[in-house]
DNA sequence: CATGAATGAGCATTCATTCAT
DNA sequence: AATGAATGAATGCTCATTCAT
């Protein structure tokens, strides 16, 4: 009995997750450069030619796992809108950030090294840019719900904050005081300092 | 008759600062790892050989030029301390930072992917925590100064706001709102509102 | 349909000996140094890169090259051992040796000049070393059965005289008398004469 | 007052004796092929200009440089000539070659790789070949006084145990048992058993 | 005579991509 | 669909040789 159209297409996209997530686990510990094709083709257990038949280069490989990547970020952000209070969304907002960096440290290289690199850049900024202005508008509804002047300005702020500090974290690495000041934010951005 | 001793040091020295404005123009504009030695040297004009009279390896090269970086960001943060009042080197250190973000967006674009690739990373790790771990000890003694609690949080806090924001910065170019940002930090870290 | 595992595997194999019959070829007529990987790759008509799929390096291809000239020679002296008398198989090895001087010279040269150069050197001695004891080992055996005094010595001298005359020969090349020293030397190693 | 012809050609002697000297050196430490015109001129404490006023080329130096080995070999047998005795002329051949052996087996690396390499053959094989010859012939001279039926076929076979011998040091080094082949070589070519 | 900066062809090696089976 | 052998262009690097001074 031939397989249905659905069952087929069913393998077809459980092949595509296991290369996608081969590839972004390879390009995290290794980095993008000193990955090859055949390294990822290795780590997912499948042959190099099977790659080509799921993702037509390298480029559009790569472009899939920066994808994969923003949708992370964006749950990462829509996990905060369950709470009501804007205060705990904040504190919510700033524990993920400080989790990610502690557990998915490679990937937050692997994604700010990606937008960094001029040939990698190009293959996400448009989606990435949308992205992180949604981001951005949810954050300044925040500070506007809790009445903050300049809510914007704020956000932006806000947002500034927690990506300077992943990227000292990035840089420093165990030394730097991530809990102290993950606790600091914490107080600074809480009900009774804004 | 051969040149003299002070002839060839002055030749070298020509040709080798050459090399590294060279590899900084082209390593700014295509990124660390779409560099070839042969696209520096086709930049400078000169043959992939005499490259390698001056820097034993692409790895060599690459050092030298972070270490022209991190010179440049050292002067950044030194031009402050000519200031006296602390205010007022809090509004030198921003405007020093937008203004950097403004011309040599290439180049702290190309220096954060140092930092963020492992195989640049390594080359300039140690130097740059300690340049790093400077400008953050004299950020605090500026908030000291002035009189705020938690001074080295702030320190670290004040510090991840400029680097987020220069993130954010090459991330969305023209469209983030530099001006609007630089003057409502300015006016936050004023004399008022500290 | 893919090939099979066998399929597959028979490809390799000969497509890995036309690779060493290839290198052996040319670094027999060119010497070792003088060959480039591109020569190899252009006589055994592959590309470079698919010598690099079976073999890691040019160090790699030499050792293998050296293994098949080290069981070359092992076999040689193999062949003797078929001979009962103790005085045949002196003759046999005479013979033998004079033989592989006729028809590999090259191959004499290529080996003895791999174990000349430092840098080739090292990739062998210690099989090689361990591979010529237990050919030393088996002329002193025969020299013992027919009854010589310092049979230990002796093998060495004969040993010593047959590598001497190939390096000789390698030397004058045609000029050398190779027939008249084979008789002569055969006589010398007769019943008769020991 | 300027130079005399004379003393100019002294100069240019020394010189080029000087850059002779140190090719040898650097050659039999390195071996040829890892040795660059740089490091010979580095060791002669020259320019590498200046190399190439007495050298024309990397092989003009080493043909020059095979010429003086050549030299010193003759010599060696030269020496020989002194003795009246034909029995202790062969000891003294024997001694010499061992000699040669311990104290000079960089140097006699380096001859036998010239010799055996296809590149650095073809520059010195004629003379090689002559000198080889005139040995050969004052060999065959003394065991043609001894008396020794066949001596041209004696002496070749003389010339090929020291040869071999020598070809088996370099192999083993240390562990080649020299010293009793030595003695053994002597007394077996000694009056008593000749 | 003497210097060493400069050249350029050549080398070993890597890797994304193709393709016969 | 699936394999991995095969390609070839590109890369970092070396070194004999030349030449302006």
């Amino acid at each position: 009995m031939p397989r249905t159209e659905k069952q087929f297409q069913e393998m077809r996209e459980r092949s595509r997750q296991n290369i996608l997530n081969s590839a972004l686990k390879v390009f995290a510990a290794k980095g993008y450069q000193e990955t090859s094709i055949s390294d990822i083709a290795i780590e997912a257990s499948i042959s190099k030619g099977l790659l080509y038949n799921y993702f037509s280069s390298k480029e559009d490989l790569t472009r899939s796992v920066m994808e994969m990547l923003l949708i992370e970020l964006e749950n990462m952000t829509r996990n905060v809108e369950s709470e009501k209070d804007p205060y705990k969304k904040l504190r919510k907002l700033i524990e993920e950030a400080f989790d990610a960096m502690e557990t998915n440290s490679d990937y937050w290289r692997l994604y700010s090294s990606f937008i960094l690199q001029p040939e990698t850049a190009k293959l996400i900024s448009p989606e990435f840019i949308s992205s992180l202005e949604r981001i951005f508008n949810s954050m300044e509804k925040i500070f506007s719900e809790i009445g903050v002047k300049n809510a914007k300005e704020e956000a932006k702020i806000f947002g500034a904050i927690l990506d300077g500090i992943a990227f000292h974290v990035m840089l420093e690495g165990e030394s730097y005081p991530r809990n102290k000041m993950k606790k600091y934010l914490i107080k600074k951005y809480s009900k009774k300092n804004l």
